[in-house]
DNA sequence: CGGAAACTTGATCGAATTCAAATAAGGTGG
DNA sequence: CCACCTTATTTGAATTCGATCAAGTTTCCG
């Protein structure tokens, strides 16, 4: 429980157990409206929270990086509204519902993180809806690595303004709401314009002034 | 205090005492960023929350309905991510953090129901997202025509398939991530195919079966 | 009554999709 | 380690949905 609102270390002196969970890149780690009584965090890779949309078109809502809540509802209710897809190999460590909140009654600080992280995984869902609803491709995209690269950079995963980065085109799209083949022409002019470069799973910014600008943050 | 997490009547015996502030139609209630030392909760009249987007552009993340917190996360911070203005005149009841929370504190149920409150507008949040990057013009209007119905028809503000819609077109166009003109020729189209009703204020459902089609939930 | 805000309608434009095909990268079993 | 097959990526052409532009009309209020 690394990175649940920022904070490390969260638990007193009674950190609840948990049971670890691993899963395969690509595979899905948590089906849509699924009871769950446990409260899921991502210890290590990569997950996509997808929205179950009723028809076929799937809307990615969030990245789940390492140390994220797969779900802060999750803590207080056992219900899913979202399927849980592993991105890269997954390792999550699913705490006991009754023993954590045991934990949030006896602990006001694991409880204030428990809220922060809430918030600002709301705060997420609002910026990507102002994405998908006021933005162009190449904002959204810009919008998507700019916010990446900050949420990796508080988990010090960022080096020299370049950070491993597992996601395919089609993840993008499906996070951006734009088809595969239309990503791949923005990163291309991204590319050919000297913003970024992306190869081999790593993503580097390499004019962040310019790329700050097109996101109109 | 009625409908917070669709139960009335939370507070035990001591219920918080609260101020009352109205607004205009087409005023601002609340400003993005600003320190809110109160819970406002919308007592009568409608509301946009409206994310700021860094440019110029807006989007309207929710559309507030009598008895709706204006922001959960607000319950336990005081910083407010959204702009909110009236859409008709809207009286606001805004309660004492301090005192809510205590009133929090000694009555369990009326903690649930804030989390409730705060899970379902997650949910909204996210099934707008789902709209906006994956549904087209016409799908994104008949959502919102159908949610509006739904969380009306739990107020009892519903009769025979129709109720009072102040929105206008471009209140809808700030939701939908649409421009006024197209929202214009979508409800046109609506219309003219017998699905709906919408004039002086006032929107009937003549065909819920091919709107709900439409809407592929 | 008059001015402003809101709505409608048509023509044109443009960003992103769709379709199609070729190339590159990954993963698996022999 | 290589052959093979699947999954990704790239690129270009055609298409489409919604935006933009431009009037004209209606509704709303003071």
């Amino acid at each position: 429980l690394k990175n649940v609102g920022g904070a490390r270390d969260n638990f007193g002196g009674a950190a609840p157990r948990y049971i670890e969970q691993t899963s395969a890149a690509r595979r899905k780690i948590f089906q849509s409206d699924q009871r769950i009584d446990s409260i899921p965090i991502i210890a290590s890779g990569w997950a996509a929270a997808i929205a179950n949309s009723g028809h076929d078109r799937r809307q990615t809502i969030a990245l789940l990086l390492p140390g994220d809540l797969v779900s802060s509802a999750l803590v207080f209710d056992d219900k899913l509204n979202v399927t849980v897809e592993a991105i890269t190999d997954v390792c999550c460590h699913n705490y006991a519902r009754a023993e954590f909140r045991a934990a949030l009654a006896a602990n006001p600080n694991l409880f204030e993180a428990v809220l922060r992280s809430w918030a600002e995984e709301s705060l997420q869902v609002a910026q990507l809806a102002v994405s998908l609803g006021q933005c162009t491709a190449e904002e959204r995209i810009a919008r998507l690595i700019v916010n990446l690269f900050e949420r990796l950079a508080k988990r010090g995963m960022v080096e020299n303004d370049a950070f491993d980065c597992p996601l395919r085109q089609w993840h993008i799209a499906e996070y951006t709401g734009l088809t595969a083949v239309h990503v791949s022409k923005v990163l291309g002019q991204l590319r050919r314009d000297g913003l970024i470069d992306f190869k081999d799973r790593v993503l580097t910014i390499l004019n962040p002034v310019a790329l700050r600008r097109i996101c109109n943050i």
